[in-house]
DNA sequence: ATGATACATATTTTCGAAAATATGTAAAAT
DNA sequence: ATTTTACATATTTTCGAAAATATGTATCAT
């Protein structure tokens, strides 16, 4: 009932298109757009409330980061999701994580050891008071992030680092799309915690080994749950 | 004297934003537009001829190449030049470039050795007919980008293809500017025609090293005789 | 019936003005 | 002299209308 209302809309970022594109980056990433689904601007600017303008800027950075593709004069629509796509954005994801694993684990001092294990024990924490289906919960999603984030953060690779998060959106659309179709998630949580025991122990080998399978294997589950609903490529 | 003077803005894209992008790309990576120089609205919308909300659309994308960087409500200012951007950056295509041309030695077929071999060859002649300081020679670097490209152009993955342009332009700004301050341009000429000849002969623990080498000295030496005008980082 | 052409509609793209925000300058207070 | 405040200016950000382009429909010729 106050004026908070007004500046509420700007959530996330601090100009207008910079809030939008965020939005639009998690609606995109859960599904609720679908994948192929044409963003028309009429239609984008009923529900988000800005002008064509301040949506296509929108628009241009999702594009950029591979959620959206534009082509031109006719339009934008959110990226498709194919079994090809899926291979290669797991491809580039297991070179780059890994690199900047074992660079983590090289550089990484006393704070980078907190924000791994703390974060850890903040996602085992989640996974104890909502044991089925954590993985539809958007607290366990931003947990797991932050997880998977924080083994990495001490690489000193702001490039590599960059591109990394926009490939680990990509990948958390198949995810989604996956968890649709799944009986059961599968159980990460061994998984995780031998990562935190390797990074933390500073057993670079063992822990490039873990994040590399640990992607691939989520990557076959995607493809085998979500190949339903994924183009053929 | 045509109506092409008005077509002839849109060179490079079906659009003026695009095509806008293009042309500041351009004047980025050959520094007449210089590090650091903030990018003022009016002072673009004089020298492109394009409205506010073209050139935002323009630089939002130059922004997420990493030629731009955008401070919200401050504006955009050219990417600053720094020692650490530049290891940041040479780590980061040799890890990528590395791993692109393993798989293009793998998958490349007739066409691939075709355009290596020929994209080579034009790149010899160019430098055959201007043999002094063709690294400042735009049809040079047009022809060196273009082998490059080839090498890689079998991997198949567009995700890391993708990435890989966006960081040879950061790194040919680089290059421009320490061309500015180097006596002699480098002569690369017998390391492009080893890595063609390794490329072909399919010999891919060699061609990786090559790359990784060629990409790293080529940043030594910029880092060497650009060092006065790089920031210190 | 089929394909081509012209017209009407839908949609994207571009523009310049208006609003919001930051920056610089001068007067007032401590 | 230094900081604070208020005001004026410069700059970015956002908007909705107008132009450009694509898409769909009906008409005509073959």
């Amino acid at each position: 009932m106050t004026t908070t209302a007004l500046k509420a809309r700007k959530e996330f970022g601090k100009t207008l298109a910079s809030d939008i594109a965020h939005r639009l980056r998690n609606e995109i990433v859960t599904c609720q757009l679908k994948p192929n689904e044409s963003l028309k601007f009429d239609a984008l600017r009923l529900s988000f409330g800005a002008s064509f303008t301040t949506l296509r800027e929108a628009l241009t950075l999702l594009a950029a980061e591979g959620l959206v593709v534009a082509e031109e004069q006719r339009g934008y629509k959110v990226a498709p999701v194919t079994l090809e796509d899926l291979h290669d954005l797991t491809h580039a994801r297991i070179l780059i994580e890994v690199d900047l694993m074992r660079r983590s684990i090289e550089k990484g001092d006393d704070d980078w050891e907190i924000r791994v294990i703390s974060s850890l024990h903040r996602l085992a924490r989640i996974e104890e008071r909502a044991p089925e289906d954590y993985a539809s919960n958007t607290e366990w999603k931003a947990a797991h992030r932050q997880f998977h984030e924080a083994l990495v953060s001490a690489s000193g690779s702001p490039t590599l680092l960059a591109v990394r998060n926009s490939l680990f959106d990509r990948a958390e659309r198949y995810r989604n799309l996956s968890a649709m179709f799944r009986p059961h998630p599968r159980d990460k949580a061994g998984e995780h915690r031998a990562l935190m025991q390797a990074a933390i122990g500073r057993n670079a080998d063992q822990a490039c080994n873990l994040i590399a399978s640990h992607i691939q294997t989520t990557s076959n589950n995607v493809a085998k749950y979500a190949s339903g609903v994924i183009s053929a490529g």
